[in-house]
DNA sequence: CTCTTAGTGATAATAAAAATCAAATAAGAG
DNA sequence: CTCTTATTTGATTTTTATTATCACTAAGAG
């Protein structure tokens, strides 16, 4: 079953149109998995092929996917909201964020291994867990090599 | 050493003045631990005492207090950002926050336990973590409980 | 194919946060 | 303690992400 079926199956399931507008929306996030668009560049993005969709219209499409589990909502505190597929055909491929505080860009990390923990809180607070969001923030591979050079050239003077 | 020392030093090293306006925001977060405020709910308490103090010094001073680590910025999707103390006294004191999904309450679990996925990730990924937030998604006790209680009530009928 | 109703585009409205700027004030030097 | 000055503030406006409105359009059940 491809992303696209179940992507028809859950607007069907939830009683929603599938809309020209609504498949080109998922196709943009479906075919961008890693990276997290905010709605002003799925509008850039749509806007080449159908300059006719309105940006309402894409903040109306990223709620109701929102609503029904086609995508998920991110915040990296950029200013906006960011959305990815989400993958509920598979619970096992829950993913974390790395966010460089320096540049910028975030990296998925393709390892849960939060069960453990889930567990315990669980049990402990008596709490049902749905679903977690856990990103770590700090300095990715390129600008601790980049600040490293840096360092090289200051010692050199 | 007091909070209220701590933010004193923090200020001075990072070289900005201690104003009447920053110690009664700060009075109020560090008085607060556990509630998660927004710059609107701390103006209102902050009127009560000093109705002379503005909304835009309210934001200005969130913003300088996150900048120099005085406090932390949360997001629970809900429109605003919101706002606790951070804990740099004690690195060990991190914590994850439980998000209801039903009544929005806000529970903080104080165990942290991700040293060994920290560790993995700044091996496997080459990051440098230098903080991290976790949130649950799910129901919380109390609404449980009265899920339990309308399925009585519905089965009775 | 037709009809009903959900969905859309264009635009206005809302609200959180940031920018502006003249007036006020903290705090270091004398 | 007083003066000086750069920082900070209050009031207000501006910006920008997101939502609401409403007349028009099209999906898809029958």
């Amino acid at each position: 079953m491809t992303n696209f079926e179940i992507f028809k199956e859950k607007l069907n399931d939830a009683g929603y149109k599938l809309t020209t507008q609504r498949r080109v929306v998922f196709e943009i996030i479906d075919s961008n998995e890693g990276k997290h668009f905010n709605p002003e560049q799925i509008y850039e993005i749509v806007k080449l092929k159908h300059p006719e969709i309105g940006l309402a219209t894409i903040y109306r499409t990223l709620k109701l996917f929102e609503k029904i589990d086609i995508v998920y909502k991110l915040n990296f505190n950029d200013g906006c909201s960011r959305f990815e597929l989400s993958h509920i055909e598979d619970e096992s491929h829950r993913h974390h964020h790395l966010v460089c505080q320096i540049c910028g860009k975030i990296e998925e990390v393709k390892i849960d291994l939060l069960q453990d923990l889930e567990k315990i809180i669980e049990d402990e607070y008596d709490f049902n867990i749905h679903n977690h969001t856990l990103k770590f923030y700090g300095i990715c591979s390129d600008c601790k090599n980049r600040r490293k050079e840096c360092k090289k050239e200051t010692t050199k003077n």
